[in-house]
DNA sequence: CGATTCGTTGTCGAC
DNA sequence: CGTCGACAACGAATC
């Protein structure tokens, strides 16, 4: 019995290494290429023009190499459990298939639109390729809990073995007995990709994009720097600089994040690469670098509420500021700190910054000057970068403000100090922020030190054309550690007024394995 | 259980 | 230019 088929892409914009798409076209007689533009997260307050226009750059992608196929790609806006019951009735659709999401949204999401698929009497198959393994094995393999230690990680990872091998693309041949659905002219336009404009984003400050969207792209930067084959075996993150004027690292994070690029292609085409060479290791490799990926989705799965600090049981408790007028200059790259204005600057910009420039301006924010919450700078990152993955971003930043997986909180990320290292001149100060570009070397990191004679004939003076800084990072940094120290007291202390202090607080760990355990029972 | 080791990528100053 | 210890001292995992 051929079936009457929709492959929900959401992710995995790709054609290659898609086994949801190849199992929808098998036994297949007509096939709808879908995406739902969903209001939850497809909307202007949480998703910055940058992203959307990457999103819409890969769906383009998307439709031309499914034309290629005699296919196209069907974009219906609204809520996905509010039009799949429609498109179901009126396509007749028998199956429907798509690429597993871990997100807690997504999941929720495709529960109820498992059932409502059921009570249509349509088949849903889904697969894992978002991730290089089955990150539910990888937290069975830890005893029901996600590792806390990349160490501890891999050690678990070794037990699993390599990832799987990727599928190829659907060819013609795969298609022949499948009918592209006749659709009707006034379909053509109805189930179109609507332009950016269209949909209420002002393009006007949006210069060429840098990373544009889609598989094609995606697979052609895959290509160049696997090239590079002395630059991929020598590749050590920590030794990239995050001011360089063009990007140190490949930029293929994007096209991980919305799945033009499969994490296991990525992953087999660097074993190539490496094969019989000597090359760097985990972590600090690129096979290292899509490893931590996969680390923080085990543990976005394994560990409750994770993008939160209340309730989540490995999050350490912290008394952040609520200070909305640090928080718009850090967002707004008016810190009066150059480094990090212009890291700032570049995110807005451009959707993206190196990972050692994350680290920097969330140290900054959280507990480094500022101490504003890390889930406001998640927030922030969330709706700027073309990579702003739910499970990275929100693991990086329990990270980097030392509340959950690094806990050297004494290890302070200097604003001044951290970027000279790799731009002693500022070469990337001055591209972002041109109204320092006068400044002398020697105070380009710190121009409120010039003297004023300085300042003027630079054409700049620090409180006017430029601000000065909002805190003095020597004193707040060393304040703020010891404010950590008290967070981290209380955590191991215990709620003192318990009857039972220690374990109240020792019941913490545990409950995210008890909640794992009784899960599995059912 | 207690002790020990290790932990993606800090900074500063001495040598 | 590189390496090392002090700084002040954390949690997770292991034995």
């Amino acid at each position: 019995m051929a079936h009457v088929c929709i492959h929900w892409f959401r992710k995995g914009l790709r054609l290659h290494d898609n086994p949801a798409l190849m199992s929808a076209l098998r036994g297949c007689k007509e096939i709808y290429p879908l995406f739902i533009l969903d209001p939850c997260i497809h909307n202007k307050e949480s998703m910055g023009v940058n992203p959307w226009r990457f999103l819409m750059g890969s769906l383009q992608d998307l439709d031309g190499s499914l034309r290629k196929l005699n296919l196209r790609l069907f974009v219906v806006r609204g809520k996905p459990q509010d039009i799949l019951p429609q498109l179901f009735q009126k396509w007749g659709v028998s199956r429907m298939t798509y690429e597993y999401d871990t997100e807690p949204y997504s999941r929720s999401r495709d529960l109820k639109v498992s059932e409502l698929a059921k009570e249509h009497g349509v088949e849903v198959v889904y697969k894992i390729s978002h991730t290089l393994h089955d990150v539910d094995r990888i937290i069975e393999e830890n005893n029901g809990k996600a590792p806390l230690t990349y160490g501890r990680f891999q050690t678990v990872l070794k037990t699993l073995g390599p990832p799987k091998r990727p599928i190829p693309s659907p060819t013609v041949e795969d298609i022949k007995d499948v009918k592209a659905p006749c659709v009707e002219s006034h379909e053509e336009q109805q189930y179109g990709l609507p332009s950016l404009e269209e949909l209420g984003h002002d393009l006007s400050c949006l210069q060429e994009a840098q990373f544009p969207g889609g598989e094609e792209e995606a697979l052609r930067r895959l290509e160049e720097s696997m090239e590079r084959t002395g630059w991929v075996c020598s590749f050590e993150k920590p030794q990239t600089a995050p001011n360089s004027l063009s990007p140190s690292t490949t930029v293929l994070s994007p096209y991980l994040t919305f799945g033009c690029l499969s994490a296991r292609t990525f992953w087999w085409r660097l074993a190539d690469v490496y094969q019989g060479k000597k090359h760097s290791a985990p972590p600090v490799s690129l096979h290292g670098q899509l490893l931590w990926r996969e680390f923080f989705y085990t543990a976005s799965v394994g560990v409750p509420n994770f993008d939160r600090m209340l309730d989540n049981p490995v999050c350490t408790q912290i008394d952040w500021d609520t200070n909305p007028e640090y928080l718009s200059a850090w967002k707004e790259a008016r810190t009066g700190f150059p480094f990090i204005d212009a890291i700032m600057t570049q995110l807005r910009r451009e959707g993206w910054i190196h990972h050692l420039a994350r680290h920097a301006v969330a140290c900054f924010l959280t507990r480094g000057d500022l101490w504003i919450s890390w889930e406001e700078g998640k927030k922030v990152f969330e709706g700027l970068l073309l990579d702003g993955d739910w499970a990275l971003n929100a693991g990086n930043w329990l990270w980097l403000s030392a509340s959950a997986f690094f806990h050297q909180y004494f290890r302070v990320y200097s604003p001044i100090a951290f970027g000279k290292k790799t731009d002693k001149h500022g070469e990337y100060i001055k591209k972002y922020l041109p109204v320092l570009k006068k400044f002398p070397v020697e105070y380009i990191y710190e121009p409120w030190k010039a003297p004023l004679s300085v300042q003027k004939a630079a054409g700049c003076i620090v409180g006017k054309d430029y601000p000065s800084p909002i805190v003095e990072h020597e004193v707040i940094s060393k304040q703020n550690i010891q404010r950590m120290k008290t967070s981290y007291g209380k955590r191991s202390q215990g709620v003192s007024e318990s009857p039972q202090p220690m374990k109240a607080e020792k019941r913490k760990g545990p409950s995210v394995l008890d909640m794992l355990k009784n899960k599995k029972k059912k």
